[in-house]
RNA sequence: GCGCCUGUGGCUCAAUGGAUAGAGCAUCGGACUUCGGAUCCGACGGUUGGGGGUUCGAGUCCCUCCAGGCGCACCA
C-alpha cells in the first residue's frame, strides 16, 4: 500500500477548464470602484451610439487598454458588431466614431452622468482600423482612480456587495503520519489564496480540511514508535510533534528494507537484479520474466513479512476499537496535528471545519444503498457493488468490495453528502493534486447519478507536482526525501533576517525577526502562486531565494521605500502628521471624501464583512488638498492605469479560480512603481502640489499593494 | 493501449479569441555623490514543439503527429 503515502495533497496536472461548468463561471458582482462603475456606464452609453442597433451587450463586447497609452485610456474593438452587420469591421469603426465624436461635442465630453458615478469627460475618440479608442479627462480619471482607493482603502479591489454563493473549500488534507512538505504548501498556498479571493468576489467561503489521520500507514509510525519508540515526546525532545512522527514513519520504511533484505538472502535472491540499473539494455521479454519474477518475490516477502503483518494486526486492532491502540493513535495523532496547528498559522492556513477521517470512512453506505435502489449501482456476482459510470462515459467503479468493506472513494461520497447537509453550501470546491483528476470525475459523476442537485458544484481544483531540479528527484517523504514545510520557511527567514541586518532599517531584534519571516513568507507565496496551477513546478531554492526580479520581496521592497518617502517626507516637515489620515475602511463617516452616497457595503447583522476590512487601510492625504490634474508624466500615467485595473484582475482571479493573475499583476505594478519612483522624485519634486501628488499616488500604490498581497495571505512591512 | 495535463527567447514563467507575443533570471553594456542600490536604463535573444483546420482575427479553440508529466486497483 504505498500510494497511501501521497494522499491527496501533493498533486501532478489539472483540468479547470474541463471538469465541470465552473470553467466558464464569471464572476459579475460590482467592485469598490466608482471608475469600474464608470467604464460599465460608458459603455453601455457608447453601445446605445452604435451603428448597429443591438439589445444587449454582445458577448465578449468590453473595453480594453489600447496597445500603447498615447492612443487613448480605452479601446473598444468592432468586430463584434462587424459580424452581427455583416459589414467590415473598419467600416462600423469609423462610423461609430463619427457619432460619438458628434454626441461628445454636443454633451460637452461627458456620455455618463449617472448620480455616484464620477463625469468624466471624454476628450477625444479615434480610430486605429477596427478599434475605436478614447482618451478621457486624464486630471479626472487620476482624481477619480486615487479618490476609489482612499475611500475603499482595504477593500479596494473587493465586491461592494455579497453573492448569494456561498462555497465550501477543502484543502491542505493532510496524513497525520509525517510532517508538511514543499507539496502540501503549494496546496495551502492555492487554498487560502483561493478564499481570499472568492470572499474579495463576495462569496460566502467555508473553509475545511479532510484530515487523513487513520489507515495502515498511520499504523506504520504507530508501530515503529512502539518498537523503538523509547516513550520518546514532543515535550522531551523539543521536536515538533509532526517531525517526530515522521521520523518513525520514515523509520518504518527502512526496517521494512531491512526485513526484505534479509529476506532475499536467506531465500538466495538477489535482489540488484531488480534494480533499474540491471534492466537497463534488457530485451522486451526479458524484462517481462524480471517483472514477474521480481513480483512473486515481493508477494512473498509481504506474505513473509513479520513487520507488515504487524502493521495489519495493528488496523484491525484499531477498528476494533482496541484500547491500547487508540490511546497511542490519539496521542500520536494529537502530536502531529499540534505541529500542523503551528506550521498552518505559520503560513496563515486556517479552517472553519475540520474533518477527519477516522470520523468520516464509514460514510458512503447510505448513499450506496440508495444507488443500488435507484438502478445507478449494481452488486455483482462476487457481491461487490460497482456504480454503473460507462453511461457517463468513464469507467464503472467498485463502491464496496465483495467483502462488503468500502474503498476510499466511498467514503469521498459519504463525506461530501455530510458536507452538505452540515452547510448546505451552493459549491463545492476541492483542492487536490492533478493526480486525482480522475478520482474527482468519478465521484461528481456518482453524485450526478445518485440525483443530488448540488453536484453540479462540486469542482476539482487541482494542480501540478512540485518537482526538485535536476538529479534531485521526486519528493518521496517515506523515504524522508521531501523539502519539509518548516525547514524552508526556516531557511528563508534566515536568509531574509541576514539581509534586514545588512540594511538596518530595523532596529529592534523582534522587528528584525517578524519582517523576516514576513519576507521569507512573501518569497515562497509568490514563487509558487504566480505560476498557473495547471502546471508542475519546478522548485529551485536559489530562485525562491532570490529578493530581486519577479519576487515577493521585490514587491513587498517598494511597499517599504513608499512608507520610507512617506518617513522622510514628515521628518523634513513637507506634511504635517496631522493632514495624513489613517482610516477605519468602510466606516460611515469619512473623514477624507465628501458625501459618496455610495452604499459601502452590507452587512447583514454583521454577518457579511467585505474582504479588506481588516486591512490598514491608509495613511493618504485628503484629496481635497490633492491637485490630481498635475500628474501627466507617461511613468505616473502607466502606474495610475495599472491602479484602476487592479479591481478588474481580482475578478478574473476569482472566474479563474486561481490567485495567480493577482500575483502577476502585482509584479507589474511593482516594476511600473519603480521606473516612475526613479525617474520623478517624490519629496524633491518642482513645487508642493506636484510632490503632494505624487505622494497620495504612491500611498495608493501602497494600498493597493497591500491589498494584493492580502489576497496571496502575504503581509507587506513598513521597513526592511 | 486508453484518458488527462503541459510544450512560448539559453533558463523560469506571463499574455479574459483581439492591435507590434511580454516579464524575470542569465549574458553584455550603461546611469546615478541613492526621497532606501533588495535601484533604474539599454542590448542580445521568439517561424509560441511540427502539420492541418475553424475564425475578420489563433500562443489561446478543433483535428493530427511528436516530446515530457500524471493517471488508468475489490490502494488511499
Amino acid at each position: 500500500m504505498s500510494g497511501a503515502a501521497i494522499l491527496r495533497s501533493i498533486g501532478s496536472l489539472a483540468v479547470r477548464r474541463e471538469s465541470t461548468k465552473f470553467g466558464v463561471f464569471r464572476f459579475r458582482g460590482v467592485f469598490v470602484s466608482r471608475f469600474d462603475r464608470y467604464r460599465d456606464e460608458l459603455l453601455s452609453s457608447v453601445l446605445a451610439l452604435a451603428p448597429v442597433p443591438v439589445e444587449t451587450r454582445p458577448e465578449g463586447l468590453t473595453f480594453s487598454r489600447p496597445p500603447r497609452p498615447e492612443m487613448g485610456d480605452l479601446a473598444l474593438p468592432a468586430f463584434p458588431l462587424a459580424k452581427i452587420a455583416g459589414r467590415p469591421p473598419k467600416e462600423i469603426a469609423d462610423q461609430w466614431a463619427e457619432a460619438l465624436r458628434t454626441a461628445v461635442a454636443e454633451r460637452n465630453g461627458v456620455l455618463v452622468s449617472t448620480p455616484g458615478i464620477p463625469a468624466i469627460a471624454i476628450e477625444q475618440v479615434t480610430t486605429a482600423g477596427p478599434y475605436v479608442n478614447f482618451t478621457l479627462d486624464g486630471a479626472a480619471v487620476t482624481r477619480s482612480v486615487l479618490e476609489d482607493i482612499v475611500t475603499a482603502g482595504g477593500c479596494y479591489g473587493s465586491a461592494e456587495n455579497p453573492t448569494e454563493s456561498r462555497v465550501m473549500v477543502e484543502y491542505s488534507s493532510p496524513n497525520t503520519n509525517k510532517p508538511l512538505h514543499l507539496g502540501h504548501v503549494r496546496n495551502n498556498l492555492i487554498g487560502i489564496s483561493l478564499c481570499s479571493i472568492l470572499e474579495a468576489a463576495g462569496d460566502t467561503v467555508i473553509r475545511t480540511t479532510l484530515v487523513n489521520d487513520r489507515g495502515i500507514h498511520i499504523c506504520k509510525s504507530m508501530l515503529a514508535y512502539q518498537r523503538w519508540g523509547n516513550g520518546e515526546t514532543p515535550t522531551a525532545t523539543g521536536e515538533k510533534g509532526d517531525h517526530l512522527v515522521g521520523r518513525y514513519y520514515v523509520l518504518y520504511d527502512q526496517k521494512v528494507k531491512e526485513e526484505r533484505r534479509q529476506f532475499a538472502e536467506s531465500h538466495g535472491v538477489d535482489l540488484s537484479r531488480f534494480s533499474s540499473e540491471a534492466r537497463k539494455g534488457k530485451a522486451k521479454d526479458e524484462l517481462a520474466a524480471l517483472d514477474k519474477e521480481a513480483e512473486q518475490f515481493e508477494a512473498s516477502f509481504e506474505a513473509a513479512s513479520e513487520l507488515t503483518a504487524a502493521t495489519q494486526k495493528m488496523l484491525l486492532d484499531w477498528e476494533a476499537g482496541e484500547p491500547e491502540t487508540l490511546a497511542l493513535w490519539r496521542t500520536m495523532n494529537e502530536w502531529v496535528l499540534s505541529g500542523f496547528r503551528e506550521t498552518y498559522d505559520r503560513m496563515g492556513a486556517r479552517f472553519d471545519r475540520w474533518y477527519f477521517e477516522s470520523e468520516t470512512y464509514k460514510l458512503g453506505k447510505d448513499e450506496v444503498d440508495r444507488g443500488l435502489r435507484m438502478g445507478v449501482f449494481e452488486k455483482r456476482a462476487d457481491g461487490a457493488v460497482w456504480a454503473k459510470l460507462e453511461q457517463k462515459g468513464l469507467q464503472d467503479k467498485v463502491l464496496l468490495r465483495s467483502d462488503g468493506t468500502s474503498v476510499y472513494i466511498t467514503q469521498d461520497l459519504g463525506t461530501a453528502v455530510r458536507k452538505h447537509e452540515d452547510y448546505g453550501m451552493d459549491r463545492s470546491i476541492y483542492v487536490v493534486g492533478s493526480e486525482q483528476i480522475a478520482h474527482f470525475k468519478n465521484l461528481f459523476a456518482m453524485l450526478e447519478l445518485l440525483g443530488h442537485p448540488w453536484a453540479g458544484g462540486c469542482y476539482h481544483a487541482s494542480y501540478g507536482l512540485v518537482t526538485l531540479p535536476r538529479g534531485m528527484g521526486k519528493l518521496k517523504s517515506r523515504e524522508g526525501k521531501a523539502v519539509d514545510a518548516d525547514d524552508l520557511f526556516d531557511e528563508l527567514h534566515q536568509l531574509a533576517e541576514a539581509k534586514i541586518v545588512e540594511g538596518g532599517y530595523c532596529e529592534s531584534p523582534e522587528d528584525v525577526s517578524r519582517v523576516a519571516e514576513m519576507i521569507g513568507q512573501g518569497a515562497v507565496k509568490m514563487y509558487l502562486l504566480q505560476v498557473s496551477s495547471d502546471k508542475n513546478i519546478q522548485f529551485d531554492p536559489n530562485e525562491t531565494i532570490a529578493f530581486a526580479g519577479d519576487t515577493g520581496p521585490a514587491v513587498q521592497y517598494s511597499h517599504a521605500r513608499i512608507q520610507g518617502i512617506l518617513r522622510k517626507g514628515l521628518d523634513q516637515g513637507l506634511i504635517r502628521e496631522d493632514e495624513l489620515a489613517l482610516r477605519t475602511t468602510g466606516s460611515a463617516a469619512d473623514p477624507l471624501v465628501p458625501e459618496s452616497g455610495e452604499s459601502q457595503g452590507r452587512r447583514d447583522g454583521g454577518a457579511w464583512i467585505r474582504f479588506g476590512e481588516h486591512l490598514p487601510a491608509g495613511p493618504f492625504l485628503s484629496p481635497r488638498t490633492v491637485d490630481a490634474a498635475v500628474l501627466h508624466e507617461p511613468e505616473e500615467r502607466d502606474v495610475l492605469r495599472l491602479l484602476a485595473d487592479y479591481p478588474h484582475w481580482v475578478r478574473v482571479a476569482a472566474g479563474q479560480l486561481s490567485a495567480a493573475p493577482v500575483a502577476n499583476y502585482l509584479l507589474d505594478l511593482t516594476k511600473a512603481y519603480a521606473r516612475m519612483y526613479h525617474q520623478h522624485e517624490v519629496l524633491r519634486a518642482s513645487d508642493p502640489a506636484l510632490m503632494r501628488a505624487r505622494l497620495q499616488l504612491a500611498l495608493c500604490v501602497a494600498q493597493v499593494l497591500r491589498n494584493g498581497l492580502a489576497l496571496l495571505s502575504i503581509e507587506a512591512p513598513d521597513r526592511m
